[in-house]
RNA sequence: GCCGAUGUAGCUCAGUCGGUAGAGCAACUGAUUCGUAAUCAGUAGGUCACCAGUUCAAGUCUGGUCAUCGGCUCCA
């Protein structure tokens, strides 16, 4: 019998029996320890089975389950596990479509007449939980496009049929375990007793390739881990995660609410939560003067005509609401900004010398949002955008770009956020514009990136019809991903309302504009920060600084003018003087997430002190007020003024 | 919008087989005057999301509407 080589990296080559299995050539080539850890190989680069044969010299590398290549295979194999289940459990009643790995875990994609109720679900997992002791291997068997599509039409599986004529392969590869027989790339594991820890979490509809037009599936979701302890930390994790909710901690901390009677996606903010968001904006429009924008205000509503002439009622209207009749002139309410501005451009002739104009404002908008997309201030129908426009010639624009990522990711890291995925989209399909105007954008726009040391991921066609564009995505706590800046370029409206400048050359000109939002929307970006800071946000951002608490009623005029004097060194300072224990006050002040809490008692009032705890349960010793003041003051500037 | 779940006091939740609504916290009143995460007692608080229907009787059963939650889709 032929023999071939196989070694492992580092390791020296032996020779076996063509035909050996990877599994078997790993026994005489690895540590029994090393061993039980591996759940596939990568032979040659390529990705397989324990149980494939090696037909050729081959190097090995064994997939650890506890790499991220190795769960990923032992999630995908319990999505085969959970279909393996639910077809014992409900046989042909149940078509399956597709079942993957996906970040967090796996899911499968049934088509069943019946919803899964909870009590079928626990069913399913004690189903999964008997093929688990079971041991049953993944048995994996090729079969020609042909026979494929036959066997599984055979059987009814009209998705697998669906998803085998997209295949362009001549043999595809199908994993059998017991009676069910699956289309699947692989690998897998070698059988299911690896499955020693997994959890069924949720069943939701969803649509049959994520399409509306095609049939409503039902997908149940799980997760999987190696071991038990890491599904319990992974559990654990998700817990947490719950308390950090913004819409939990926005009630608790008294931030904002949605009511039924306002309408949903329309955000009430509360006193708090109004602070916050002052400073926030104050912020926002210190840093951008300084950056040499200057402020504009428009209205909420303009005529539709306008709305005709910018293009939004071709290419925006679903997300528009209804016109309403004024003096029998139709108005619509803005669901963008950019008109407005274009509005005050427009109010003057302008000269190249005059370029870059930088324009913003904290612009509130409207959009339709279809029901099922609501999401506390992530998704709302009504929201403030960070926007501003610039004007510039196209030999500035590369400067532009450049000073608006700049400003952008400072103004996100004063904000704490200093992690995010950075997307640059490319002209898509259906565009306007000339060819030149696409590439010299994008160009500015990815060597702007590159000057900046930014790494990115491109999004081929994915720019909007009017230009490319940047985007830039924060992570929450929950693990979702938010847009939240965009900076894109525009080559449609200078176009449409035909804005002009006059060039040095004596010739009218048009300009180029370039759209952005760093915060996005700032009911988006106050969701992000509460989940980020999980409500215990930094003191220069604290609707409540400091919180003063007494001991006995015979503190009370002292601290009342303690409240008055902090007040007027511009502390954010609320008082507790009601008569209650100094626990019980502490506690309340806590849970509310007051970075300084004033004790004051007999002592302090003696002296003309406070006794400042931090939110973290530190002591510090008694101070004067002024001395608070200033300790407040210089952490303030620290968090704003250091990174300026 | 679609699939599924949920909606009871300000908040968190209980309410069995259809028999007429309950707790803790918060609020209010009183007592207590207390040194770093809940002092004690009392009082009040409800169109059981809304609208129909079945029934002698509906928080509970049926239908519809609205909203919320988990997804699909979409996006700031």
């Amino acid at each position: 019998m032929a023999e071939i080589l196989v070694k492992i990296p580092e390791g020296e080559p032996l020779s076996f029996p063509q035909g050996v299995t990877a599994g078997e050539a790993l026994k005489t080539l690895v540590s029994g320890k090393v061993r039980k850890q591996t759940v596939a190989v990568r032979s040659n680069g390529v990705s397989v089975d324990l149980s494939a044969s090696l037909s050729v010299d081959s190097l090995l590398e064994p997939i650890s389950v506890d790499s991220a290549e190795g769960l990923e295979i032992l999630r995908h194999s319990a999505a085969h596990v959970m279909a393996l289940a639910v077809r014992q459990l409900y046989g042909n009643e149940v078509k399956v479509a597709i079942g993957p790995a996906i970040e967090d875990g796996f899911y499968y994609d049934f088509d069943r007449k019946e919803p899964f109720s909870p009590e079928e679900f626990e069913r399913i997992e004690t189903k999964m939980t008997e093929i688990v002791a079971a041991r049953m291997p993944f048995v994996r068997s090729e079969m020609s496009l042909a026979e494929a599509v036959d066997y599984f039409g055979r059987q009814g599986e009209s998705y697998k049929v669906e998803l085998l004529q997209e295949i362009g392969a001549d043999r595809v590869s199908l994993y059998q375990q017991g009676d069910f027989v699956d289309l699947c790339r692989g690998p897998h594991l070698p059988d299911s007793s690896w499955l020693k820890a997994f959890k069924l979490l949720r069943v939701a509809g969803s649509y049959w390739r994520g399409d509306e037009k095609r049939p409503m599936l039902q997908r149940i979701y799980g997760t999987a881990f190696f071991d038990k302890k890491d599904l319990n930390h992974y559990l654990h994790q998700l817990e947490e995660a719950k308390k950090r909710d913004h819409r939990r901690l926005g009630k608790e901390l008294d931030l904002f609410t949605i009511q039924d009677q306002i309408g949903p996606g329309l955000i009430l903010w509360q006193p708090r939560g109004a602070q916050l968001r002052r400073l926030i904006e104050d912020y926002w429009k210190d840093e951008h003067y300084r950056h040499g924008y200057e402020l504009l205000y428009t209205p909420h509503i303009a005529r539709q005509d306008l709305w005709r002439t910018s293009g939004h009622l071709d290419f925006y209207s679903e997300n528009m609401y209804s016109p309403m009749e004024i003096d029998e002139v139709k108005y619509q309410l803005k669901p963008m900004n950019c008109p407005f501005h274009i509005g005050i451009y427009k109010s003057h002739r302008h000269s190249y010398r005059e370029f870059p104009i930088r324009w913003c404002e904290l612009g509130t908008v409207y959009r339709y949002e279809r029901a099922g997309a609501l999401h506390g201030l992530m998704r709302v129908r009504g929201f403030t955008q960070d926007d501003a426009h610039i004007f510039c010639r196209p030999d500035q624009l590369d400067e532009e770009i450049y000073n608006i990522i700049d400003l952008n990711l400072h103004i996100l890291q004063t904000f704490g956020f200093v992690q995010y995925d950075i997307y640059l989209s490319t002209r898509p399909e259906k565009y306007v514009g000339s060819d030149d105007h696409w590439q010299l954008a994008t160009e500015a726009l990815k060597r702007a990136l590159e000057k900046k040391g930014l790494s990115y991921q491109l999004d081929p066609g994915e720019g909007v019809f009017y230009g490319p564009k940047i985007d830039i995505k924060i992570k929450d706590q929950l693990g979702r991903s938010w847009q939240c800046s965009t900076i894109q370029v525009d080559f449609n409206l200078p176009e449409r309302f035909e804005m002009t400048y006059t060039g040095e050359d004596s010739k009218e000109h048009q300009p180029i504009m370039i759209h952005r939002a760093l915060m996005g929307s700032l009911e988006r970006f106050v969701g992000v920060l509460i989940e980020h800071y999980a409500g215990a946000f930094p003191l220069w951002l604290a609707p409540e600084q400091a919180r003063i608490v007494n001991i006995t009623d015979d503190q009370l005029s002292y601290c009342e003018a303690l409240y008055t004097r902090l007040r007027k060194f511009g502390i954010r300072v609320e008082k507790d003087l009601r008569n209650e224990k100094l626990n019980y006050k502490i506690r309340e002040a806590q849970m509310m997430k007051v970075p300084y809490m004033l004790v004051v008692g007999e002592r302090e009032k003696e002296q003309g002190t406070v006794t400042v705890r931090r939110r973290s349960g530190e002591n510090l010793p008694p101070m004067s007020p002024q001395d608070f003041a200033e300790l407040v003051r210089i952490e303030c500037d620290e968090a704003i003024g250091g990174i300026r």
